[in-house]
DNA sequence: TATAAAGTTGACTGTTTTAGTTGGTTAAAT
DNA sequence: ATTTAACCAACTAAAACAGTCAACTTTATA
């Protein structure tokens, strides 16, 4: 199994896409200003979101990403599964054949672990995120200092630019 | 966090160890053959846990390894961060700051992950596994073919060899 | 219509980790 | 003395991670 900065950044990322929605589309610059990851490398973990069809794009001038479902119907679960091909603690994909061909003596373990972490995973949406007293401070900090502040950009929603 | 064949072997080795425990110590070369595990990279694994007290070796002919604690008071937490040093979900090392220096959106996600995980293996003792039907069956056709059987293992406990 | 802002794509790179291998050296039992 | 097996250190191939770079397309707007 691997989580790494990977689906870290993509979970974050989608959380500040949620943060900042209401503006119209939020550009990758943004993101990768406010929350320091490399822009190049968001990109190629937006291409994978777009694929699983988490985001939606627009392009040109004025253009950038938005969720592509409610805040509420997109679960930290799947962010993660998009740009990491699944959280699988198990050493065979599930599949009962790394004793060459046979299942091992632990797999049932990891069967278990697997299904533990995704359900806790899949339990937390962007919405109960967005909701939490922690993530609603550090994205205040996030936006001092920024074109617009938290409040600005949560009572400015569709005013359009 | 990372959690590989590197954890998923130690784990494996040490119920290896726990079910062939009582005709004295478990060789390397033994477990290496029953769950197909490179010798070599087993030894690695063992200066580990050993170095983290969960086994303890005899040297010599007939020597081998053997639990350093009753079976109920190894879970498999342990056993994994003796060998993957902490199944740590966080970018920062619980420290908080991987937003240059300040905590970044997700922190608190990643912490209350890292200690559900953390929950659900540490409750699980090798006693426990043991316990389990499909470690059992498992754990008996591996021994199919070799010098004892499982059912022999049991019985034969603390006869010398 | 020209320009600039943004997404899209592919190839490329340095570093770290994995999963080993090789080749020895001790320690103890026969 | 020989054999068995733990111990140890250095090395390696392959993969994954994290990120860069360059070229391109789409689209708003001046
Ligand atoms: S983890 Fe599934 S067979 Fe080993
Ligand atoms: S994960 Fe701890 S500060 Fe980002």
């Amino acid at each position: 199994m691997r989580l790494t900065t990977k689906g870290r950044y993509a979970v974050t990322a989608m959380l500040d896409l949620a943060i900042h929605a209401g503006n119209g589309p939020v550009s990758l610059a943004d993101i990768s200003e406010r929350q320091g990851i490399s822009l190049s490398y968001l990109e190629q973990l937006f291409a994978k979101l777009r694929r699983n069809e988490l985001v939606r794009s627009v392009r040109g001038p004025g253009g950038g990403y938005q969720l592509n479902r409610e805040q509420q119907d997109i679960d930290v679960a799947q962010v993660i599964d998009a740009v990491n091909e699944s959280v699988d603690a198990t050493g065979c994909g599930h599949t009962g054949s790394c004793q060459d061909g046979n299942i091992c003596l632990t797999h049932h373990l990891w069967c278990d672990l697997s299904s533990q972490i995704h359900d806790f995973l899949s339990k937390i949406s962007l919405a109960d995120l967005m909701a939490r007293k922690d993530v609603r401070s550090v994205a205040e900090r996030q936006n001092r200092g920024h074109n617009a502040s938290f409040e600005d950009s949560l009572i400015s929603a569709k005013v359009t630019v």
